[in-house]
DNA sequence: CGATCGATTGATCAACGTCAATTTCAGTGG
DNA sequence: CCACTGAAATTGACGTTGATCAATCGATCG
């Protein structure tokens, strides 16, 4: 899967392929709230794996025969150009579901973008569940729909918003995300080269927005991989404004 | 639903609301292939309705009692920005099925990009059959399926494509959903602002790009609504590698 | 304590946006 | 059929944002 490219710029920590890491305990359960309401069906089904960061859970190509959900740290969906640049399509986050119904085969890969560990499930074995019980179907169907819901905001971020609208549009997502109030500490799992691939940025603009915000006292970075929004309103304001 | 905007560009052509012309006819079927399979248990359901260009089909926030299936022409599904700008998340062409389960209400607006014909269903109908028919459903969810992956192309495209690999690829898309051969005319049917807004560019940056293209011969324009690529190979190369 | 990798900062540049004319096109009425 | 009109498209001149290139900083790990 991995192909030699005549990268220009530094090339990204390459990816390394799982030796799939069965453990055999169950990961602590999410920090954030994305109500769980019960997918026991399937979590009986499910098998723990841990993943290290930049560690590839799938390829692009791939026969697409698991479906995950995130139990903690973060997973990043994404396409490697030709050009050796890449974009993030998606985040997800513990909680979430990712997995694709009826494909046959994965048209995005699939990587741990923190230290991960995921629940794994056999994608016949969903469709089944899927097809006999109409709770489970509608849950997955309303996942379905939210992350639609998120990829469109997506689109609309990349096309009509200015660098710091969209660093100020994700830092409010990950809050939302997190379920945090105003002034508590939020992790900012992933990487600064991932926030850039999944904002259509360069890093050094991702740096540069970050600082500003933090020289402007709209945000603080205790370190980093966490922030703290200190004005929500402020934050809100940059991320839909900003024209 | 409209909205007083202190917009400092030229205003939008303003969205008609429509009076909701029910059409006894069918439509004529469309010029694409998106093999159709058949859907045959919906459109028994489903009303013709007919929708000139820039008419509302229905607004962001509105109750989602329905859903379309495009018979001919072309609907953009969009954002409406505070400063006056738009965003497209999507096209749907003839053939394409608009409609969300299990959502309340919806969260774009949805427009008549040309003069389009749809095929109208109670969303209560749809969900029912769904639920009864394992068939529709497979139907139903590989189509979202398949706008997933069109979505998270359009992602890449946004975040990290030029200008023109964008025009590039957006013309190679029309291409292959009309399931065109090289040198045959493929409808355009939508205007240069929609082609810009759907991109992330202003229609200046699109006029020039097909400008270009036409003046290198890459492509040519024999009307406003009409293209024709004279090289296949030499389309692709400028929108996948383009860097 | 050095080495390494990611993050940060600065200087410069190019792509695309903005503003401002035209030009073309699709109707409409004579 | 042709002149007139308004809207959309096109083209040009210029400015700004974010990318690129390059250097430095800072944390983590032997």
């Amino acid at each position: 899967m991995s192909v030699a490219l005549n990268v220009t710029r530094t090339p990204y920590t390459r990816a390394k392929t799982a030796p799939w890491n069965v453990v055999e305990g169950r990961g602590q359960m999410p920090r954030s709230p994305p109500a769980d309401a019960k997918f026991d069906a399937l979590r009986k089904m499910g098998v723990t794996i841990r993943f290290e960061r930049n560690e590839t859970i799938f390829s692009e190509g791939d026969e697409a025969g698991y479906s995950y959900k995130v139990v903690s740290g973060a997973i990043r969906l994404c396409k490697h150009l030709a050009n050796g640049r890449r974009q993030i399509a998606s985040f997800f986050f513990p909680g979430d579901y990712c997995g694709f119904l009826q494909m046959k085969e994965h048209c995005f890969t699939a990587e741990a973008a923190a230290d991960t560990v995921v629940l794994c499930y056999e994608q016949r074995q969903v469709e089944r569940l899927c097809d006999e019980n109409p709770e489970v179907r509608k849950q997955l169907i309303g996942m379905i729909g939210t992350k639609f819901a998120d990829m469109r905001d997506h689109v609309v971020m990349l096309g009509r918003q200015t660098a710091r609208a969209r660093v100020a549009s994700f830092l409010a997502y990950l809050v939302h995300r997190a379920g945090a109030a105003e002034g508590s500490t939020v992790e900012l799992p992933m990487g600064r080269q991932d926030i850039a691939d999944y904002l259509g940025l360069t890093i050094e603009t991702v740096c540069r927005v970050l600082s500003q915000m933090k020289r402007s006292r709209l945000i603080n970075l205790p370190t980093l991989y966490q922030f703290v929004v200190a004005d929500m309103g402020r934050l809100h304001a940059v991320a839909e404004v900003e024209e």
